[in-house]
DNA sequence: TCTGGGGTCCTAGGACCC
DNA sequence: TCTGGGGTCCTAGGACCC
């Protein structure tokens, strides 16, 4: 572990850029990617350098948006287009090295300690932008570090194209002086906590003391004491984003929902993009939780363990149902949504058998199964090909 | 005309057990 | 009349990120 050299790499306003290399026409004009563009609600997800000029700043809605850019250009985002370019994009990282850990669509780690075969990093990081760049169209900002921590931060040096080195002796010169919620992981709460302490910069928190961090913060009071030195030991590690641990979806109602029946259909749909997405992962859900948000944005959460590991939708639906009655205190509902949690794999799901007690509803898990032998014998495409059915 | 949708991690507090 | 002390597990909520 001693002396690693790590790559942070993040595609800039990665949305409104693909857009802009899928239609030249939209380069160089002041763009926003937001979801329900035709709605009331929509708010601004992504905004391409022009429009963040004009004060076009995400997660900003809509309407406001365009009272501080008109001439804003507005399209609603295409994600299957997007995961398509992330993979090409993550496909290029792993070309370089095989420690690539994604954190999200647009931006992973690369652990380039034994990849660099003696050339210097940032002709190496020149060339991997480079490459992006010609490739895929897209501009990609890189930090360069010598652990996870300052190779993220570097890589918000300089948007766009930016390459930025941040080494451990750059530390007490170039991030102590920064403002608290510069810091990953440190947000407008945290940092509002730390003002009351008369915490204002990375140095401050430097300066404070490990144990009283601790004593007001907990673990993540440690982390942050450990950051404002440059240390961060986390390892780049490629399977942590192969795992889930839920699957969800939620919806913001076109007006508020103010009974079961208004909201029947919405749980319906949600139940049904949940057990998709279970079937697709080859996940079971061990439990279902369900959030209702309310019109005066109080928002909770309920959950339940269900009959057993599933991923059949209707199921899902009446367990949903369920939740809801139970759960919902008759106010006014802006959003509903639904999350399968403690997923199983379904191969490993058949060893838990024993543990569950279950009578009915038992023919969905074996025909579950029989389609994951057939993939076992025939590869993951055994039901497409009509193995199954 | 306020405020989307997908996640992860941590903690407080109650239930339960010995 | 009061009435220990741990430990674990679970749930809901909060904070944060992209």
């Amino acid at each position: 572990m001693s002396h690693r050299i790590i790559f942070h790499i993040d595609l800039n306003s990665f949305y409104a850029s693909v857009e802009a290399a899928d239609d030249p026409s939209l380069k160089g004009k002041p763009l926003a990617i937001a979801g329900n563009a035709k709605k009331r609600k929509g708010i601004v997800v992504t905004a391409s350098y022009e429009a963040k000029k004009m004060g076009v700043k995400p997660p900003v809605p809509l309407w406001e948006a365009k009272k501080a850019c008109p001439d804003l250009l507005v399209r609603e985002p295409r994600f299957p287009r997007y995961r398509e370019m992330s993979a090409k994009f993550f496909e290029v990282l792993r070309s370089k090295t095989g420690l690539v850990e994604p954190v999200s669509i647009d931006e992973g780690y690369l652990d380039m300690t034994k990849y660099l075969y003696g050339k210097h990093p940032v002709a190496v990081a020149q060339s991997i932008q480079q490459e992006v760049l010609d490739t895929l169209g897209l501009p990609c900002s890189i930090g360069i570090g010598p652990n996870k921590f300052l190779a993220k931060t570097a890589s918000d040096w300089k948007k766009p194209l930016g390459i930025k080195v941040l080494r451990k002796r750059d530390v007490q010169r170039l991030l102590w002086p920064l403002p608290c919620e510069e810091m990953h992981g440190i947000g407008a709460r945290t940092a509002e906590k730390l003002k009351q302490l008369s915490i204002e910069t990375i140095g401050d928190i430097a300066a404070y003391g490990e144990d009283k961090l601790k004593s007001t913060f907990g673990s993540s009071g440690g982390r942050m004491f450990e950051k404002a030195w440059g240390i961060d030991s986390r390892p780049v590690d490629p399977e942590s984003a192969e795992e889930f641990k839920s699957i969800g979806h939620s919806r913001t109602l076109p007006e508020d929902a103010v009974s079961l029946q208004d909201m029947a259909p919405v749980i319906h749909l949600l139940s049904n993009l949940v057990a998709q997405r279970l079937h697709k992962k080859y996940v079971y859900a061990s439990g279902l939780q369900l959030t209702i948000r309310y019109s005066t944005w109080e928002t909770i959460q309920r959950s339940i363990r269900l009959p057993y590991p599933l991923s059949d939708h209707q199921t899902i639906e009446s367990c949903a149902k369920e939740l809801l009655e139970t759960s919902w205190n008759g106010d006014r509902v802006r959003l509903l949504g639904l999350t399968g949690i403690d997923l199983i794999e379904k191969g490993s799901a058949v060893k838990q058998l024993d543990l569950f007690s279950y009578q009915k509803d038992k023919e969905e898990w074996d025909r579950d199964e029989h389609v994951r032998q057939l993939q076992e014998r025939f590869g993951p495409t055994a039901v497409r090909r009509g193995y199954y059915k």
